[in-house]
DNA sequence: ATACTTGTATTAAGTTAATAATACAAGGAG
DNA sequence: CTCCTTGTATTATTAACTTAATACAAGTAT
């Protein structure tokens, strides 16, 4: 799964999203080395000061820890770890009814749309 | 249901999605006159330009009608209203099924969570 | 010790979006 | 006809984000 950057709201913020998703998802493991930041950059075809602002933020939500000349690792605290990926997952269904429901839809129909749901249709 | 304007992207964007969100849920019925730019912009605490270029986008969708000097009516056009609210409902699903992707769950999970999923839990 | 790697900070410039303040166009109401 | 409402267009200014180009700080390896 590569980068998916769009012109929806400030670049670094969707680093930042996806970082986490790739950490919840086991991309980068517990307590594994993350790339550098110049690589993390180039890969995802930003600014290293942008993709560096996102993992700033990664480190204040304490997702990550930083090693002055090191490199940065994802953190061992498995409950933390744990903690954030019930919230994305939480937020990814939240939004979902959120958005059915502003479309006029009651929230049975909505599960039921999800059910009947079939892979690869579009 | 109020205007939700976040800093996600740009601004007339997110007001021409809701836009069509409420003509979806029945809020701007099928062929029934859309308060005027000014209105809109002032309820959604934004520019007229702003709301103006949502407006402008929705007439380009074929969604709403404007009549020179007595304001805008949403389409009488059954059909592409219908195909409107499909699409809406689709990328919903969609999205959440990517997104769930994303984080590492498998489809039959994202199915489960929202089976399970209790309303007014936060 | 010296060079290299890695994170961090700074400053300037360029781009885009949003706002503000008007002005114009066109039809309806009195 | 004249005024008012409504949509549309223009121009300038402001603010935010991104990029670019460096420079610095601090460990590690040779």
């Amino acid at each position: 799964m590569g980068w998916n950057i769009s012109d929806s709201g400030p670049i670094w913020m969707q680093l930042h999203q996806q970082l986490m998703q790739r950490i919840s998802a086991g991309v980068y493991p517990k307590g594994s080395k993350l790339p550098t930041v110049r690589e993390l950059a180039a890969e995802a075809g930003v600014n290293p000061n942008t993709m560096q602002r996102a993992l700033a933020q990664l480190e204040a939500d304490g997702l990550v820890v930083t090693n002055r000349t090191a490199g940065r690792t994802v953190t061992e605290d498995g409950e933390v770890l744990a903690r954030m990926c019930r919230r994305l997952a939480r937020d990814q269904i939240q939004t979902y009814f959120d958005g059915m429901k502003r479309l006029g839809f009651t929230h049975q129909q909505a599960v039921e749309f999800v059910q009947t749901w079939k892979e690869e249709e579009r």
